[in-house]
DNA sequence: GAAATAATAAAACGAACGTTCAATTAATTC
DNA sequence: GAATTAATTGAACGTTCGTTTTATTATTTC
């Protein structure tokens, strides 16, 4: 046999891509092999590498893909021209909800990072730097203009994302807590760890009124 | 060549342990042959199965102490009869200074879990499942007792476990941070996280304070 | 100092790995 | 409808994997 009736470019690379996000996912980068791979799409193993030259470069772009989409997000929900206050609550917001709805690649990205090339680690880590950056100007302005009372900026916003993406950890949709119930909890865990200058229900009120925008 | 002179087993046992860590700490379980382990401790591959019948247990057995340990610290550090707040800065310091110094096999303790068999990844979670029911316990007295306020302890305690690990991730001895520092930083966001009823200057005394002891 | 045991070396096992190549068929182009 | 291109198969490559077996030497026991 060879090319079978129906058979698609794309349809089969989006299914490689797919199939690949999930068992990677689940059981590791190198823990996954090609074959099995191959056998969960319901292809052979040759026909991987005829959209992806090499395991590593079909690891790179789940994770490139993945960092991208996370800025893309981020792009789109930023609000402009708003007190840090707001853009920290869109942030978290946007954060939670992109990492609950993407977790078998959240997973990728945070645990397989040293299955990359040194070259291709310094691109994703380039791009998960500037993500982090955004945060760390969020609490910069408000830690300036008095909205927040911090510390250590830097060290703040690696405490904010560690805690927020801890969510995948133990999250399952449809179980006690609803996303909402999450980033409300996370929001308001988040405005105590600033010290934003607010009593918690002024909190939720404006928690709630951001969420319904 | 067979058995070679001042060979030791106890030795070559703990030379195998650490060498494991180091190396499946920095490439990870999968990426780490037994091969490589035994060049880097020196010996030949065979010798390894004297101490370790297979590798899973080589992994399991760096995991189970890693988490004996931290129990055991735990149990030492553990104020009896004292109020939630002391307890949590213990727990808090306790937790930081451990996972700090224990950098490595923290790391395959969070990483390398899905390498493990059903039943042995089972006893691990048991022992991680004990040592955060300690936190979840301690924040349950302070909110009973007014000491903290907190909307969901159990997602508070997974929050502050989560930040409070991710220590790890960017903490390097000897740079900007000593422990000292980071400790009491990540005692003042966990005391604003919680809610405890105090000012900064109270909390950083009170901190300090319990540090010294 | 001989006998027993502990520690290791050396070599090999079959299986699985990532990757490649040639052949073959489906779909598209003109 | 022939020629071309796209998609895939089937088989194989050399390498590395975890593990085992057997032989050999150092150390300990008595």
């Amino acid at each position: 046999m060879a090319r079978t009736t129906g058979s698609d470019g794309e349809k089969t690379e989006a299914a490689i891509r797919e199939a690949a996000v999930e068992l990677i996912a689940r059981y590791g980068y190198e823990a996954v092999s090609m074959r099995q791979l191959a056998a969960e799409v319901g292809v052979q193993v040759a026909a991987l590498y005829r959209y992806f030259p090499t395991k590593e470069e079909l690891l790179f772009t789940l994770m490139r893909e993945h960092m991208n989409a996370l800025l893309e997000t981020w792009n789109d929900a930023r609000p402009t021209k708003s007190d840090p206050m707001a853009r920290l609550i869109a942030y978290v917001a946007n954060h939670i909800a992109f990492h609950i709805e993407r977790r078998p690649s959240t997973h990728i990205s945070n645990m397989e990072l040293r299955s990359l090339s040194p070259e291709r680690l310094t691109q994703i880590l380039k791009l998960r730097t500037a993500y982090e950056k955004e945060l760390r100007a969020i609490l910069r302005d408000g830690s300036d203009d008095g909205s927040f009372d911090i510390d250590d900026t830097g060290l703040t916003a690696m405490a904010l994302i560690q805690m927020m993406t801890g969510v995948i950890v133990w999250f399952r949709p449809g179980e006690r807590l609803s996303v909402e119930g999450v980033t409300e909890t996370y929001l308001s865990m988040t405005m105590r760890l600033v010290g934003a200058t607010m009593s918690r229900e002024q909190d939720n009120v404006h928690t709630r009124a951001q969420l319904r925008a």
